[in-house]
DNA sequence: GCGTAACCGAGACGGTACGTCCCGTCTTGAT
DNA sequence: ATCAAGACGGGACGTACCGTCTCGGTTACGC
């Protein structure tokens, strides 16, 4: 699943421990399950997992990072590729995944940590991007194309957008909880936006 | 604008020194600038102000309480409430009007800073929602209202999903910094958004 | 008994409460006698004696002048001049009045406290001298002259290193606690400066 | 001469460091010559032995631990244990040399300051009497037990109170600054000690 | 089968910021 | 001019973590 993020320098010598290595990530999945990303300190993560700290560091090089990779793991095993058959099917059954993931979710407050983490570490912004949000993005825009292969919208329909549309208003509900991530709101979302993006540019 | 946050326990005593709100705020905000949410310690703050570390404290029980203060002040100046007379039209300008807020600007940031913030400092999310959250969606759902009275869109819409969607997918692009929050993406999004509604129920 | 230490500034405008000078003193002496010395803060003393921090410092310059107030008052009060017709049953009476006074009691706790401020703080340690220091020993001195009167110890006798030895060795048993203030220890002390004074210049 | 003072609680990690402790002591004796027990700030220590504050705290917890240490050393290394022939030489000689260590110095004016610090804080109030009282004293009682084998004073004569009475008296001068510390009040108290308890059950 | 290089747990290191306490002064409106 | 109240600028406190370092001890590979 996660593997080591910092590969050994070298091959000589005693190699790393993966024991180590599992006991650092449930260490960090458990910290964050009891106070979040807040919680989540080096030094603490070092003593449940009977580790010592330079052990930590000569693989994530900072907190973020590791929280990212207990992130990670958690989040991609629980957002499937959806096909129904429709456009329609197809996002309400990933929007409903990514909602059924998040909503209420020791994930989803980990989720909410990262973004705001990835804000102050440039390194971690790269990570974010090339390792999260691309990949997420990219099996989520198959559907789109699929719809458009399906002719259920035009070819001109941007695809980003869609995806901002769906998502970002669902983040948007996560990050300010002003109003719950229901399943009325899922549907009502996915019609508007597949509604939108057919009868655009009408 | 900004008001005092938490006011006097009592009319008796010494009052408050307007001076020394002021010199803490304009600290904060010059803070703010140089290096963000992260650059922000109550230490340096105080220093800058001229002013005692429990001058602040006994206005701001927190840094996030702080940051928010200094943030709403400049954020609230420049949201106007368009009236185009065209639904399309106000949600653009107001879309517009925030993309220019926040985009690339210290106020964005800082945004970013106080919404991760806001998820770990429970007062805050208070705070927060009541006086960020709701008044701008408040005033922002007027033009949908105004929209469905004049016509454009069924009276069976539901404005929140309208803003959620019109706002969050740009919130989105802010904070993951996957793609530019550009004009055409404004443009696209507000087409796509007042057709779905319009077309919603057909 | 204890008098306003600072005397008004002017005799015009609203005189001094006689209230508030005895409800400090009082918060004073519960003070020391429940944390001694370093419990004594003004920021306390103000706050039980129901009373502005300035209207103490009108009074009394500093926590050192404050708490020796307090202290003199109950100290002299228990300081007789014995009047034995000996100098061995005078200088019993006098030291055994002043094991009284200060073994285990807050007054003794609060003298230990003032002798560790007068170190540090000029002011006090001129009042301390004038005060305290010089009429105590006049008045002890009394009883060496007397007996010196009487023929009981040379005229060359130095009185004050007689109460040196006196009152210094039983400060020195108050102040490292290595022994007990006990009565034979009185006993034994005036014998011992008796009969050195007396065959001292053999 | 002054060895760790709370030594490490296992074996294992990394060692403490010997440079850190020289360097906090250095410091601290530093900072007593310059403004003696006040002007002692744990934060100047740190900053001068360019230390981090903790690393003090891991040795010495308190600032009176700190001093003791420091004025412990310096102490000692000036107090002979004499040995002249006689009891009224040694313990003039011994009498001297505290008066020589104390009298104007740094170290008399750090005693003072310990000796106030003693009453207030029971962990260091241990440490005073099981490394400064007894010690000192120790060995100081060797001399009267020499003149007791000499028959210079009779057998039943009570060391401890002969000690107190001349070093309480001398600590007396120290404290109350009333009266100098001279050579002739040496002479004059090492005399009437010795004559009072030679002559006491005359 | 032996040296050695990288690892291990532990914990001390210099450093930064925290939030609190108290200092002695100052500023109100009300006697 | 003094009162009670309480805010002011300031200094130091003792704590929590940061990311680095230094110990003695442990693998397991390549010579």
């Amino acid at each position: 699943m996660s593997e080591s993020p910092i590969p050994p320098v070298s091959l000589r010598g005693r190699p790393r421990s993966q024991r180590a290595e599992r006991a650092i990530l449930e260490a960090t999945t458990q910290l964050l399950e009891e106070g979040g990303f807040v919680a989540l300190t080096m030094e603490e993560v070092a003593l449940r997992a009977g580790v010592g700290k330079a052990t930590i560091y000569r693989r994530w090089p900072t907190k973020g990072m590791l929280a990212f990779d207990a992130f990670l793991a958690q989040f991609l095993a629980r957002q499937p590729l959806p096909d129904t058959g429709t456009l329609r099917g197809d996002l309400l059954a990933a929007l409903r995944a990514w909602i059924r993931t998040v909503n209420g979710t020791v994930t989803g407050r980990t989720l909410v940590g990262l973004i705001a983490e990835v804000q102050r570490d440039p390194a971690l912004a790269d990570v974010w991007s090339d390792r999260f949000v691309r990949p997420v993005r990219d099996q989520h825009r198959v559907m789109i194309e699929r719809g458009v292969d399906r002719g259920e919208i035009p070819p001109g329909a941007d695809p980003d957008i869609a995806l901002d549309l769906l998502f970002g208003s669902a983040y948007h509900r996560l990050l300010q909880s002003h109003l719950p991530l229901s399943d009325r709101f899922a549907q009502v979302v996915v019609d508007t936006v597949v509604s939108g993006m057919a009868g655009g540019p009408r």
